[in-house]
DNA sequence: ATTTGTAGTTACCTACTAGTAACCAGAATA
DNA sequence: TATTCTGGTTACTAGTAGGTAACTACAAAT
């Protein structure tokens, strides 16, 4: 996302949604929770996401100072992602949001499709 | 957003994404909050939001069951907004994120230009 | 007769977002 | 020697979001 007009809003809540206000990150951040996973994991897991979104999102998200980036000097390389305690704080909201859409969403039945687009059953999300 | 790939997963948090995920909504249902209000308020208040896209969000914010649309028979045309029982039950979502974002962000003094964005004293958000 | 007010809609255009495929380093493995 | 592994980056392209300006209806006020 990056807008500015929300980033740079004298309004604390404007800005709060300028930097998770988009579809990727509350996925990305749920997919995290309390574990440390690799670039490659959360490739496979994340649904429909490219590499390039992907490491776009996790900059931002670290930038922003939700997330930690730890990178091994080895080869091949590896990099670990975890949720700084910022994020980890925000882990709660996600479970509100999750327990207000079960209470709310008028019940649809899944296609069959959707299960095409799941890289693990259920989408490995919830 | 109205991304099918969100909002036909099987996964409830990725649908629940799929419908409030973006930047206006949650600016939009913070706005309105308990209250009732017009087209044209909701134009004005909400910052940088251009009359088009406004009336998409709305239409979306109401099929997805989070507002009402009061519109009566009147010329010149009113209609009134204002939050289904759904949508208050999001509001106090709202109210964490914003804790969650005072709590955790790294202070920034807001420049001069910010003001100019603002149709309200800050925002009229917060 | 003209202007004002409301709640939009429409057409058009631009700017950003996201997807795809190819490519990189360099050690380990076959 | 060629391939594999990992975590990206880059260039190119397609698609979408969003902005602007003009337009609608019709009553009431000027």
């Amino acid at each position: 996302m990056k807008d500015d007009r929300f980033c740079n809003s004298n309004c604390p809540f404007t800005r709060a949604i300028g930097t998770i206000g988009n579809k990727w990150k509350p996925i990305i951040i749920n997919v995290l929770g309390t574990r440390t996973m690799r670039f490659g994991q959360l490739d496979a897991i994340v649904p429909h996401i490219s590499r390039k979104v992907l490491s776009e999102q996790l900059k931002e998200l670290e930038e922003d100072g939700l997330l930690e980036r730890l990178a091994y000097k080895e080869l091949p390389p590896r990099v670990d992602y975890k949720l700084s305690e910022k994020g980890l704080a925000f882990l709660p909201i996600l479970e509100n949001i999750k327990e207000w859409n079960l209470k709310y969403e008028v019940a649809t039945i899944p296609k069959e499709t959707d299960y095409k687009w799941s890289k693990l059953p259920q989408d490995g999300l919830s």
